[in-house]
DNA sequence: TTGTATGCGTTATCAA
DNA sequence: TTGATAACGCATACAA
């Protein structure tokens, strides 16, 4: 079989329990037999096993990351990589292996991630979504598994510790923007309302038009279970208003590619026509044509401070409840215009 | 501490080994003790430890996957979500968890892929892309572990089990697509060419001019590092030729979003002045504008086969290579015409 | 500073 | 059909 810490041992002429402590870098073992085992280590190709250590250390060095289920097409969206790309940064400075959560439907993923938890494989999970009533985390919280929430959580917000944006506010500035650029009719399309951050995302809109004195109109609400058909219904209603919008607010990118492929389809044109403000400034929004104006949340640092704050409470289970905002910024590209207001 | 296999024996008034009989279904326990059991662990909630069962078992059911060096971009791509997918639910379906590699440079990943299979923390491993000379796909068969491709591996694909489309002929199939609608100057936009798949696209390409009897010209063919950057220099070097090209066929539909922005910038119109194929059918080629002409390559399934390759590979260590070609299939939209012809 | 013995939660072998 | 017991590879309390 494989090579263990016995031989290591033998070779090295010392007790496993020696071998162990040179492996944990213990102080209290001389220079000379660190040398001499760390030696047989290398002449045996010796490698720890993970499995042995995480049974007698009760702790796996393991990271869950639990996605949204696949049947929100929500994966398509490059937020996800990108979270991932974070967290795997910090879970490989601090030595951290990632599982993730597989299953397609929400209740599959749900079990699964209750066997790997009670399993053992993972010391702790990270939810990379928040949505209303969600019974996962209600379970994690109940069973007191130590997790971290990527997103505002529905309730108890003070007692769960979790990685946000400030999206009411983040919203309530990129409508602001589309005010000062002139747009009086502002219309707001976003992704499923179950989601907390299109919730906060759309009263940050609300707020913003409130102050501006502008009209909140039912009609101007938009909500897309996703992009291509749905874009299209709702662009063909808006602009089949009385008083269709110049300008929207879209809660992601990816959805904005997809208005702007309506749009386009519809021989209307972006901004000259109609204005567009974009979340998440992914790569896509750059590469869109026009290129969108959007508010870079810094996904790549939700997740690595969701994975800090896990592997902290992980190590130390009374950590104190933590929140952290991760700061937004407005990229300005070509997607917004006041033409339309001349 | 937690509920163990001894909890439940206690309560159920057997011995552990019977429990974990029950567990296993064993056919040799009679269906009364089975009930017996069965309620005890109910009652006390009883989850199974999968960390003292893999180091009883000597395996772990988990599958790692290798992800490309995070320095290449490469990860924005929506192909990794995607082929993720797949591979998710034939691990699901076969109840094997997901373990992905960490680390951005190459080294990094390459140590901590050689730990998660020496520390027995994964059974076997899916490399997400295959590029010529790769130090760790060296190493995997050196060592004999078990591991798939997605891609064609650059030496010796006779002795290695791999995932793969017929690039070579999808390529071909595009190109003539286009010499079909009337092209005779066609370039070849391609990813870095240490990717093996880049290299077959551009060898299909090639066969294609060659068989309609058009002249393979070395100023038609571009190697984009990355996206945007690239992308500019690129067509900025394609279109000051003293020919330009009248069609492009672009290696993937990242890139080609990144061409598609860049020729807009620059006031080409596409399709009436350049015709473009490219080449996965991710959602962007729906999305973008105009919609894209693209190869599906049916990326879910290339992981869905590679990872039920993977765990047949684990079951049966000598179970023989297998080299696994998913179709392909040219999905027309609209970025392709041929009014620059006439 | 090092060695011995025991436990981590399972599975599996051998008896009964 | 079931039970006792020895692995699996490592960490650690306790001895020396």
């Amino acid at each position: 079989m494989n090579v263990t810490i016995k031989d290591v041992a033998k070779r090295a002429n010392v007790a496993p329990s020696t071998v162990s402590r040179v492996i944990a870098d213990s102080p209290r073992i001389s220079e000379k037999t660190k040398r001499k085992v760390r030696e047989a280590m290398k002449e045996l190709g010796y490698h720890p096993n993970f499995i042995a250590r995480s049974l007698a250390n009760q702790s796996s060095q393991v990271i869950g990351i639990v996605m949204p289920s696949s049947t929100d097409q929500a994966l398509q969206n490059p937020f996800f990589p990108e979270v991932i790309r974070g967290i795997s940064k910090a879970a490989h400075e601090k030595k951290y292996a990632l599982q993730m959560s597989t299953g397609e439907k929400e209740s599959e993923i749900y079990e699964g991630v209750i066997e790997m938890l009670q399993g053992r494989r993972v010391d702790g999970v990270i939810l990379l979504y928040s949505r209303t009533n969600d019974k996962l985390m209600k379970y994690l919280q109940k069973n007191r598994f130590p997790f971290v929430v990527i997103g505002k959580p529905h309730q108890m917000a003070e007692q769960i510790t979790h990685v946000d944006n400030d999206n009411y506010r983040a919203a309530k500035e990129a409508t602001q923007y589309l005010v000062e650029l002139g747009h009086k009719r502002i219309a707001f399309v976003g992704g499923n309302i179950s989601y907390l951050v299109t919730v906060d995302r759309l009263l940050g809109y609300e707020a913003a038009l409130k102050e501006a004195g502008l009209p909140y109109r039912q009609e101007y609400i938009m909500h897309e279970e996703f992009l291509k058909e749905g874009g299209q219904e709702a662009m063909k209603e808006l602009l089949s208003l009385r008083e269709p919008p110049t300008a929207l607010v879209v809660a992601d990118d990816l959805m904005a590619l997809g208005v702007l492929n309506t749009l386009d389809e519809m021989n209307v044109r972006v901004p000259e026509d109609i204005s567009i403000v974009s979340f998440n400034n992914t790569l896509l929004a750059e590469l869109s044509r026009p290129p969108l104006t959007s508010v870079d949340i810094h996904i790549f640092q939700l997740g690595y401070e969701a994975a800090k704050s896990l592997i902290e409470k992980i190590a130390n289970p009374n950590e104190p409840v933590k929140r952290i905002i991760i700061p937004h910024q407005l990229m300005k590209r070509f997607s917004c215009d006041d033409d339309q207001m001349k």
